[in-house]
DNA sequence: CCGAATATGCTCGATTGGAGCATATATGGA
DNA sequence: TCCATATATGCTCCAATCGAGCATATTCGG
């Protein structure tokens, strides 16, 4: 999946149909889920809602929040979404975007009996409450799920204990059905995925580097769908918490995305109350990001793009001097053409 | 669509369901369709493959190729579109990338009627080729559809001819259904989406320029689809050539993504034969995103990014000193995060 | 009243990107 | 043949940007 070096594949033909009409015969009896990813920034912890697993079944896995859409009601996806969500959990979504579609089989643990189903995953970001209303609902931290994207306090332990060796290992492994070469080395994506060898970490790869995961067969979700490469360790640790379905694969295209956004529009005060201070507004940056810029510069570069304005109030009991508040300049949007908090890449911490 | 400063809105709560499991009550009789934008370059020119509406029907639009998706015969999404590509054109893919799952119903001519489809559409790169074996097809100028996105000779006149006095009569008028405002007033949308008033071109808004000319009636798709905004007009321009269904909205989408893709990813090399001089591929570049560069710093830019090589063989007739050619240095991609020509937005050219 | 902790303001230097000058090497016509 | 012209290529200059650190301001708790 978005492998860029792929090279041109040669696909079987088979039937279908091309045709300047609307008038095709179409695969009846599929449905379309929505899957959201809602994100939140609370007590400086990048969360998202998940539905907890039923603990009652074996392999008890958080899902992401899921809703059929139905044409009939809703006019647009994203329509149907914002009904559902407001109706099950109370929440307002605030900014949501469309992330992926998915409609593989064979990633489901019961692959053969899928009910043919096409998840469009959907990102939404909103205020941290505490109250959510949704029956064994919790907004669980995203680096639960993935441990090693938190660079907050560092380059996590993880990657060095746990995944490098292995990927190392599993790189050097042959490689079963070897007529196709895959066009990157194994080794090659796992130092550029989890910056290996002094390799650049790009925190935007998060999909990237969760796919090499399953590949590798190190995911639990792997060993639940019967992956070959799962089977063959020994001592796989555990890699963060599972998801059901590949709901773990859409909060990965969620984080990557929130990162990417994050850069370019002011996505960011979505996540935050109408007024702040500026490191409030830096560690909500990290905490999505990862550590980036220091606290001079963060201030230049969030007041130099007209990003915010001071209310004119302070915040006390800071520690210290105390912090000006500020909050969100709607017109910026007015003014530049992609306003957001344009962190560069950090100088390669390894 | 997209509109960032959209504020919370309240959707009226419904019936769904949230719940861990995968059982879900789906709605029956949907289909999967999926859109290919197949983009090529062939002198120059930016062109997607289309295949001609049928001449014999009123108001014969193009259409982009389409075909259904049967999950049952293929695993993923894009290898059931490689298929049908494969075996319709002959065209072998090789960038391809998901693009945006449309749902809508309302934006079809026979709305009511319609087929309940969902339609993902896709971006794929390839290069230009004469043949495609396709009846009916043929490789047509983006910019056919959408000229006012055509900046190579300076400012397209259809702008300030045609679009902005329009737009401008559009955004005084008064908004029907007046309850609710629209967070951007539409006098700032025309402005930011065209460039208005000194006001700087962003060559990504392909999408939000043509969702405001469709809202503003200016659009054929809008008087076919019965928007009242559309019958308004005395004298509607004629805004490039429409396209049946949503697909021109396909087709701005597939432009954006290609403008932002082109910067941060080696893709113009799927549009580039495996030899080129820099010139050929600075044209390149610039029939897709408009003028940038000036051509020393655009091969500064490009060799000193290690994107290309030389293969030591010259090209002469330029009707100058010979240029050297170039091939894409492939091992690039195991070398940065995210190469490509990182043109910065041109200095305003309003 | 002092020291610690935090907030805020400013400067310096390296890097990057836009623009132009200068040189190299073809073609075509006088 | 030789020169005008057109294109390709190499190099320099300058302004804007960005990372990093120093310096100052203001509060709180002994």
């Amino acid at each position: 999946m978005n492998m860029e070096l792929s090279g041109r594949r040669k696909p079987t033909p088979e039937k279908s149909q091309l045709a300047p009409d609307e008038d095709h015969e179409l695969e009846p009896s599929l449905g379309i889920g929505l899957n959201a990813a809602i994100v939140a920034v609370s007590d400086n912890e990048p969360v998202a809602l998940v539905v907890r697993g039923d603990p009652d079944s074996i392999g008890a896995t958080d899902v992401l929040p899921f809703g059929p859409f139905n044409p009939r009601e809703h006019r647009t996806l994203e329509s149907g979404l914002r009904a559902w969500v407001q109706d099950q959990t109370g929440l307002d979504l605030g900014y949501a975007e469309q992330l992926y579609t998915f409609a593989d089989r064979g990633r489901h643990a019961d692959a053969g009996a899928t009910p043919n189903i096409v998840s469009i995953g959907y990102l939404a970001l909103t205020q941290a409450v505490g109250h959510h209303g949704l029956t064994n609902g919790l907004w669980r931290s995203w680096y639960q799920y993935f441990p090693w994207e938190d660079w907050r306090r560092g380059r996590p332990e993880i990657i060095a204990r746990d995944i490098e060796p292995r990927l190392k290992a599993w790189a050097d492994k042959p490689v079963p059905g070897t007529s196709t070469q895959p066009s990157i080395a194994r080794g090659d994506r796992a130092r550029i995925c989890f910056g290996l060898n002094g390799t650049a970490w790009d925190e935007e790869k998060v999909l990237e580097r969760f796919e090499l995961l399953y590949e590798a067969g190190l995911a639990d979700e792997a060993l639940r769908d019967g992956r070959p490469s799962a089977a063959e360790w020994t001592d796989r640790p555990k890699l963060g918490l599972p998801m059901q379905s590949d709901h773990r694969r859409i909060l990965a295209t969620a984080i990557s995305r929130t990162r990417a956004k994050i850069k370019y529009r002011p996505v960011v005060f979505e996540l935050m109350p109408d007024e702040f201070t500026l490191y409030e507004l830096q560690k909500t940056v990290e905490a999505i990001l990862g550590p980036h810029l220091h606290k001079q510069n963060f201030r230049r570069l969030v007041e130099g793009a007209g990003l915010v304005e001071p209310t004119g109030e302070v915040k006390t009991r800071t520690g210290g001097r105390p912090a000006k508040l500020f909050r969100f300049r709607r017109e910026v949007l007015l003014e530049r053409p992609a306003p957001g908090v344009r962190v560069s890449a950090p100088p390669s911490r390894s």
